[in-house]
DNA sequence: CTCAGTTTGTTCTAATTAGAACAAAATAGT
DNA sequence: ACTATTTTGTTCTAATTAGAACAAACTGAG
């Protein structure tokens, strides 16, 4: 093992800025009355005329027995709709209703601004270094958790 | 605002990045019957003679509200204890049991071995890099959060 | 000694986490 | 047409998340 003084903390501060960047993010979601999880599907479905249930999963990273809920509490809230797939009788599109649709207008640009000042002192090349660093250590995981398992593609694009 | 187009993929990565982490951390920590916060309690607690309620909390991340109910379930489970203080009658000191302190001798070592791993390709220049970015990022929240916050010291140092 | 303010850990709350198990529907092979 | 396998989304489970509210104990000022 290599390394074995200095990755411990590089592991606890990628938990603690995780943990930071979610409570910030959290703090202007909060005066739209959502969670962060809720807020990720409208900002995933923002844009799009609707997404098949397990697309929507694989976008925003939340598993689909925890989506399932997600997804109910934002149609009691009237910001999402359900309509069956006419092609597949198991499959569901999820979609923004007009009321989702007009907080995704509203909301959206106001939540990158928010979200965009964390950069403000960032230049184009200290946010690549940064995104490299991380798809790199993502990397390692997934190799180490399984030798020669890819990635599909939806974890390195978007 | 700088950077539009590039920083929702940085934080995206941070996400996807945690959560593999997570993901493979637990993947061995499952085999000790244990959570992770359950682990990182025992590990944080391990070679000391104990830990006040506050100060563990601190050093693991899990909110106070949380840990009651992480630290109820080691109980249950014998590896740890509650101690009353005998200088402060609000205070409590958590340690571990000697069926804790032997799973934190056998496993802590092997856990250290199995994270690790993930670090096999990175020299210790690349080790540091990663984790200024990190911080840097963590500062970057702080910062925005509320001007001039500072950082307690145990977010910066280990 | 008294009192106001602060600290400590618990209880409570709604939501989420990450699967496993399941039923219904689709697919592929014969 | 039949059958086995896979896929899709739901239900269920135990645990965790992140506070707010609370009661008991402590601290500091007067």
């Amino acid at each position: 093992m290599k390394n074995p003084d200095t990755f411990p903390t590089v592991l606890r501060e990628l938990l603690r800025t995780h943990q930071a960047f979610l409570s910030y993010a959290a703090s202007h979601v909060q005066k739209l009355n959502l969670t962060l999880p809720q807020f990720d599907v409208i900002i995933t479905l923002g844009g799009t005329s609707g997404l098949p249930y397990k697309t929507l999963g694989e976008k925003t990273l939340i598993t689909k027995g925890t989506l399932t809920g997600v997804i109910n509490r934002l149609e009691d809230k009237g910001l999402i709709q359900r309509v069956a797939s006419k092609t597949d009788g198991r499959s569901q599109i999820i979609r923004l209703t007009e009321a989702g649709n007009a907080l995704f207008k509203c909301a959206f640009p106001e939540h990158l601004t928010f979200i965009g000042r964390l950069f403000d002192d960032y230049s184009p090349e200290d946010i690549a270094t940064l995104e490299a660093d991380l798809v790199r250590l993502h990397k390692a995981v997934s190799t180490a958790r399984g030798a020669g398992e890819t990635l599909n593609d939806d974890e390195y694009e978007e």
